[in-house]
DNA sequence: TTTCAACACTCAAACGTTTTCGCAAAATAG
DNA sequence: CTATTTTGCGAAAACGTTTGAGTGTTGAAA
């Protein structure tokens, strides 16, 4: 076992001083040709590589970018950690992942440990539970000692830093004319119950793309899930006794299950009816039908959170401070569940 | 902004040294109640927390484990993730993910950043084109150094460290086993080129128990994809000519298409015929009907993973070095594409 | 011969901690 | 009232690095 090799072995190995060693390697013009190809020689034989914790004590920054999602088992959550690698690599950050499991305790201690010098700034989707106690305190703090924050997908008002989301009205819209364009007269919508935010949005755009087209909105086509446990059996119930030519669920869940459902009712996807999804996870792709639906582009919201947070990192102190909300387009992607 | 406090910023402010404020801290006898008591209320009005990349450089440690994967758009290792998450959480561990993108060159790229102090050590899984090139030195570079390192799922005999995995004949059996219990005579195997080692076991274990239960091997009844791109086609015509009464499939993908040939040839899944696939995920469970499947739980592998790694970096150095090898077992989960 | 610049290097401080040692002053013992 | 112990604190080194300032030698210009 050969321990990791320093500057001071090396110097003491060659005769000479440690900053003679260090400038050598850095090329510094104060050091003698002969000295610094010896030096190289010996670095390089004895594959030397500069202690990261050294450096980052004396730079005062890590080259570290700490993000903190609620849960990592979530396709989502993953595209935008891919998203978020791919453009720290190219920069030369690295990525530290802690998950908050969405519990607004574990949120804080993550955030306090990494703050404490082991990342220069964050990417960070608050918790569920952050959310109910409306308690950002943690991250303000953070913020006011001046660790630069990226909130992304689930953000709030009242913290002052860059985000970056998506527009889900816009993206219901894309969906529900896109069913429209292909001659559905009457679409079922399944949604979630209001309060949560991103069923009332998709909610929003749904209403709105009916009005723009003048279709009557009929109330009975709308179904607000409330019990996620038992939204299976009120799917069946809602698709049983409406007659629908279409169907805009929320969720990739709730599309499959109206899918089932109009299978069931012996009623062909895409042929008799077509159905479209939101968020392009995996079942998307590989159900059967597989499912056309409004993606959200996770992994580039993970890397334009990325670049918003280098962007800050490597301005210059003198420049102006300004918070930016970036949001990210979605698009349709058209499979097997629709007609066209 | 108020940038982060430091031990001299409070020493200055209390006219103290360095070295009291950090006993004072610490609760050191050596320090006088009034002082401590003073110290100690002046760092919590101030939130003083100690800064981690000095506390590293000081202890040489760094109390952060590193864990590389091919990819991290992939339920498997997501739990993979959230396994060692937990168990490095428990014991005051942080965790940092990077991703080699099934590439040789970020691997080795990753593995010498992080190794240069970042992390007190790894687990990892090799990346497809490592084990192509079966070119290994990085790892074994990085084990030298006395780094430890952890394999996970992609392991190799040429690398002496820890490993964990999952054993694939016997989670085949277990498979094969129960649609046999349950009655079935025709099992069909669907499986991939042998090459794949992961095929090749699993078709191992499909064998042995054939054997074991004296039902003669039809070889038409196996089918082996060579094509992953035709995989639907090549399992729609397997179906079609074949009279099956269950199906083993060597992943979920290969499972819901044969799902789907079998719905398409007329027959009930599982009144007519049961199928049973391999890796339990989010398709497993969310394909309708959902899929009876051999679990290889992943977060039991990453915690497991964890805790090998965690032994090893706080093992006495006095302590003898061995490697273990341990084998996660897996396990049947009993859902609706099989009848019991 | 003196002066000075160029060269090639070393010293020392700094980043923020912890910890060993040393040293006064105060408290106790003799 | 002196001798010794205890108490309370500070100085300094160490972790590995970078870097500005300082130093000694050489060779050339004045």
């Amino acid at each position: 076992m050969r321990p990791k090799l320093t500057l001071k072995q090396i110097a003491r190995e060659l005769d000479v001083s440690i900053s003679t060693v260090s400038k050598a390697l850095r090329d510094s013009p104060e050091i003698g040709e002969e000295t610094r190809k010896k030096i190289k020689a010996f670095a390089k034989l004895y594959n030397y590589r500069p202690n990261n914790i050294a450096l980052s004590l004396k730079n005062r920054k890590t080259k570290t970018i700490g993000i903190i999602i609620p849960e990592i088992v979530h396709y989502f959550f993953t595209t935008v950690i891919s998203g978020v690698e791919q453009v720290a690599n190219e920069k030369g950050y690295n990525v530290i992942v802690c998950l908050s499991n969405n519990s607004f305790d574990k949120e804080v201690l993550n955030l306090e440990l990494l703050a404490n010098g082991s990342t220069d700034g964050f990417i960070l989707s608050i918790a569920k539970e952050t959310m109910q106690k409306e308690d950002y305190h943690h991250l303000i703090e953070v913020i006011n000692q001046g660790m630069p924050v990226v909130l992304f997908d689930r953000v709030v008002d009242e913290i002052h830093c860059d985000k970056v989301i998506i527009d889900d009205v816009i993206g219901a819209k894309k969906a529900v004319q896109y069913l429209i364009d292909n001659g559905a007269k009457k679409i079922g919508l399944v949604s979630t119950v209001d309060y949560v935010s991103v069923g009332k949005l998709r909610t929003r755009g749904y209403l709105e793309v009916l009005r723009n087209n003048n279709v009557e909105v009929q109330e009975n086509l709308i179904l607000k899930i409330e019990d996620m446990d038992n939204s299976e059996t009120e799917i069946k119930e809602f698709i049983d006794k409406n007659d629908v030519d279409a169907v805009f669920a929320v969720n990739e869940h709730f599309a499959i299950h109206a899918i089932k459902a109009l299978q069931e009712k012996g009623l062909k996807v895409p042929e008799d009816v077509s159905v479209i999804g939101f968020t392009d996870g995996e079942l998307s792709k590989r159900f059967i039908p597989s499912l056309t639906t409004v993606s959200q582009h996770g992994e580039r919201m993970g890397a334009e959170a990325a670049r918003l947070l280098i962007d800050k990192l490597e301005r210059k102190p003198e420049e102006e401070e300004s918070y930016k909300t970036v949001i990210v387009e979605t698009s349709l992607v058209e499979r097997n569940s629709t007609k066209s």
